[in-house]
DNA sequence: TGCAATCACTATACCGGTTAAGGTGTCAAT
DNA sequence: ATTGACACCTTAACCGGTATAGTGATTGCA
């Protein structure tokens, strides 16, 4: 109960962790101290039965002169305690502070009472995306609603992703997994399959086997891009793409493809690899084409920023010579110059949707996939008109870099 | 459009929870089988010694003629079994595809498997920081090679982050925590002393109580990047800090007066919140002085980021006005333009001592604060020489944004 | 009045590990 | 032949919950 403010250097006291033994009169507990205190007013001495340790429900059983069994009846809401005993029994959990021991409920149970998300990427490459974290946001919102926990872990490669997923699974330390960055053909889905683990992809049905899907129409949005620009009067847009194994890249390769073939227009790939190297190296091949496009759309905001200064490198004006669209909205995307029209999207709720679905999953309810909403085009700066095709491309720029 | 639509429904299978086994023709394979698996349904067993469910240490017991108290000494490596035997069990168990449950383990040795990392940030303002992301990349590797798990939390105020501590700790959900951006007088380090919960601050030890602390020496540091900028004849520095609560920001911002006091120039400290917005403002505000600072620090890369941006807009040149440095390095500070003088820093490293140190804590091994290595200044294009002081300052630009 | 059905609990057996204490069999020393 | 001393296992008791069967007392109903 010292919650005072420590001096300037407290002799590093603090608890022993193991409070294990038949307490050898530890005097100060500080562990919940309350309980003995509030039960006991004083106290004959030699207490035989002292409650030392964190309580239990034997604790609780002793305390109302009941069984455990009664005990956790009351404490479930399940019948067979009259009201009366319920609420004494709830009382003296809300004074000694009783909170279920996990590991023994989950070996009780048989659940694990967590969800495990990992993400297999470089420790390089993750980061300044805010994906993530907002992702794990939304899901971890949902959980803690439902008392679950999120084992969170980052990998090197996805064979020890898929490891990870079989040791989980044979220890129990999970009750399911989402499953994010989905490849074509991805080992993770076969293996969680046959493991037949409950998991929820994170990523488009198409390649999610028999797993459910939360997913968002890239195609879609795809479309509305490439309306965007065509609006704009654009006819000749680049494309930086991510990873091209990756699934969702595919969907939107194609899916430009077809809105350009419907609107008249022309599309060109170049793949990059969501690094910021990569968006400056593709821009620079995309804008000394000639004819040069008049719009470039990246598939992240990084690449984007950095073609961005690619442009300026090249003496390339945007929007005037080139518009840019990031796929994918952040901050960064509103504080470079110009600030990026971009693909905005609330993947905090996303998190949400991805979270509520495994929970109905784990509980056997098989329902459908879920399809959330699509991106929203945040118009700024960095798209504009087509510049009149009249100028011819500007004069080369020695390479740099 | 043609995005293969999965054909329809093919008849799952999954969910069971059983393996293999006798597989026979379980027919009924009720999904929503909610009672535990484990009771014996007292069919008449068609094959009475195969192991249908997720092996357990009884079933290698029984097929090595054993009881479960020599198996689990053999798996362990425990003395008490000849090596005959430990190899035959181990084995099986391989054979098997044996793993402890966690859940009994926990519940039998007290420990739960797993350290918790609680991040306590609105979801908007995570994200473009790559620094947890590999921080928990460096925790998660020193985890795992120890079989522990890392459970990852984000919550939205401090007193749910507290309530969580208390929560893991009553239900035994984790042995210990990270605790990460630390505030004066933080409120979670007196809970944390409270509980007697093993922890350890990712901060600066003057803020973690009796908690040990895994840290680096930031006022070394800006010291360090002030010799630099005097080196090049800057004697007129501003300086964009963090929030101001943050004990480190305290401690920079005292080591950037006595470095500047010492060195015989002056330093102008504004505070910023880390977001690109402020750094935007803070920045114009800076610059506006007359005299105009000739030099700029800024606490994050993000910060340093708006405030080039700012000084774009200002009509001022980087670095031949004004030098620029971002205390952080990221890939954002290599793309912009121009590529941001940054303090950089082995943040993976970072946690796998953060993560050592916890582990060592948790086995009881009370050593002392870790103190990591310090950042180290990565030269790029963004900081120079200072301008002689010869033209006054640029013409003001009417305000923007 | 008698027999069954409820009610409100108790007793006990799990879940799957770990571990202290006890029990054999073998072999050497006394 | 007795006594240990071991090496190698077995028994049984936990850890802290949950679930099922059983028990004594009260009530319902004929």
């Amino acid at each position: 109960m010292r919650v005072t403010e420590r001096p300037s250097r407290t002799p590093r006291r603090r608890g022993d962790g193991r409070t294990g033994g038949q307490a050898a009169a530890p005097a100060d507990d500080g562990v919940a101290g309350r309980s003995s205190a509030a039960r006991r007013p004083e106290g004959q001495p030699s207490a035989p039965t002292e409650t030392a340790r964190r309580p239990t429900i034997a604790d609780i059983a002793k305390q109302a002169g009941l069984t455990k069994a009664a005990v956790s009846f009351a404490l479930n809401g399940q019948p067979g305690v009259s009201e009366q005993t319920r609420s004494r029994v709830l009382d003296i959990a809300r004074r000694v502070g009783w909170q279920p021991n996990s590991a023994a409920r989950a070996l009780s149970d048989g659940k694990a009472g967590a969800f495990g998300l990992v993400v297999d990427r470089p420790a390089a490459m993750l980061g300044v995306e805010p994906f993530f974290m907002q992702l794990i946001s939304g899901i971890q919102a949902e959980l803690s609603d439902n008392q679950m926990s999120l084992l969170f872990t980052i990998t090197q490669d996805q064979a020890s992703e898929i490891a990870l997923y079989r040791s989980w699974w044979a220890q129990r330390k999970v009750d399911g997994v989402f499953v994010v960055d989905v490849r074509v053909a991805d080992a993770r889905i076969a293996a969680l399959e046959e493991l037949g683990m409950p998991a929820v992809v994170i990523g488009h049905p198409s390649v999610a086997g028999s797993l459910p899907a939360v997913w968002h129409d890239d195609a879609l949005v795809a479309r509305t891009v490439m309306e965007h620009l065509v609006a704009l009067g654009h006819t000749l847009i680049g494309r930086v793409s991510g990873m091209p194994e990756l699934r969702h890249t595919q969907i939107r390769t194609e899916a430009f493809g077809e809105a350009a073939g419907e609107l008249g227009v022309t599309v060109v790939d170049a793949a990059g690899d969501y690094s910021g190297d990569s968006g400056a190296l593709v821009t620079e091949e995309l804008l000394r084409r000639d004819p040069r496009p008049t719009a470039v759309v990246y598939d992240n905001d990084l690449m984007a920023v950095s073609g961005l200064g690619a442009a300026r490198r090249l003496g390339i004006d945007v929007p005037g010579d080139v518009s840019m669209v990031a796929w994918e909205d952040s901050p960064l995307c509103e504080l470079v110059h110009p600030p990026l029209t971009a693909l905005h999207r609330d993947v905090l709720t996303y998190g949400v949707h991805a979270a509520r679905r495994l929970l109905a999953e784990e509980r056997g309810q098989r329902a459908g996939n879920v399809k959330d909403a699509a991106h929203e085009l945040v118009r700024r700066a960095s798209s504009g008109p087509a510049r009149r095709r009249s100028t011819s491309t500007t004069s080369p720029v020695p390479e740099s870099r």
